[in-house]
DNA sequence: GCTATTAGTTTCGACTCGATACGATAAGAA
DNA sequence: TTCTTATCGTATCGAGTCGAAACTAATAGC
């Protein structure tokens, strides 16, 4: 004897399944050593482009301090995970790079489980899902700061195709790889004011 | 100028999306001076039945262990939400209540943001959401443990109406008041056959 | 009565967290 | 060129989380 669906359980009903996900996401980072700080660090340097791996820009997707962040970056390269090696040109900087080790860690990711029940679901399912949460992130974003990344292709700083077929980032006057384009940057800006498309 | 939808690209979308959703409403759990287990602590307590407000039912909710529960409670206690009452029938259990203090800072949950945007959405949408969340939570409970939780109208132990009208649980055989059925607890069992494991 | 089993707590070491102070470097103004 | 300010990253602090393990006390099964 189940009780009727209505609306107002329905709400109920996807805000306890949304905190339960997380909940059993977290739960699951707790693995190969690393905790859900350190699995978020790794996941990030491995998106992330040129430009972004980066301590500061680290910290600003995570939506923590730079100081936390400098020091699970310290718990991860002291594990062999990653290295920190200094920018020739603006010597304040240090760019993270994922050792070998780092890398093939990443492939046992534990989140890649939510991959494999992702593709479970049907097309639809998706896609109606990903509009939805798309809606409650922009609402959630305007109560709290928080940064949304996006890929240099879909940037408003993006100048495609140029002269010599060449991508470039207008913001950092630099050329781009296939590979930078396709991968996260802190400096992503929407390319006309709507948010994710 | 949005990139094609593609089935894939919608896939990895949404677990950005997850991703981004479930970092943000972290990220507004440091606030009051609490931290994001601190509330999963106060908002279980809030939502639990007679049965379930004990240090064990908690870590079971949490998906943690008893210690760190433990330790989360006294947390609490210190800070004077809630407080820990001995068991009169079993003196190895102790019985957890918010106080009115802690209560009241239930109203300020930084979570209910989270609800204010779902109100927003269109119910279609929000069904088919919770539709395919809870499959993604089945799927993910296959691969680790964790425990769903149910209320207690809904569970096989329930015995609604029997003589005199009042509801009991089949397991504890207690009697259920109005406020016990319509709340959470960790005995919680689906009508028929499977229990998780 | 004797032995599991269960409930809860404490302690340990590694780590996160925000806050703060700090040391470099870079960029802009006087 | 200097002086000032902004930026990038790090180190340190105290409170608290995390799992693991050891521990106490009370119950349940035989």
């Amino acid at each position: 004897m189940c009780t009727q669906p209505t609306g107002n359980i329905d709400k109920e009903e996807l805000k306890r399944l949304l905190d339960r996900l997380g909940r059993m996401s977290r739960g699951l980072q707790y693995c190969h050593g690393l905790n859900p700080a350190q699995w978020d660090c790794l996941r990030f340097i491995g998106q992330a482009n040129r430009f972004s791996r980066t301590p500061g820009a680290l910290a600003a997707f995570l939506g923590t301090t730079k100081g936390t962040a400098s020091q699970t970056l310290n718990a991860l390269e002291k594990k062999g995970y990653l290295i920190r090696v200094p920018d020739p040109n603006d010597k304040r900087v240090r760019h993270i790079e994922l050792t070998e080790l780092g890398a093939g860690l990443l492939a046992d990711d534990p989140l890649n489980y939510l991959d494999r029940a992702i593709s479970n679901l049907p097309p639809e399912t998706v896609d109606t899902m990903a509009t939805g949460l798309s809606r409650l992130c922009a609402e959630m974003q305007s109560r709290c700061g928080g940064q949304d990344l996006g890929i240099c292709q879909s940037c408003g700083y993006f100048e495609g195709e140029t002269d010599g077929g060449n991508m470039m980032c207008g913001l950092k006057q630099a050329e781009l790889s296939g590979e930078d384009a396709t991968r996260f940057c802190v400096n992503f800006s929407p390319v006309n004011e709507t948010r994710d498309c």
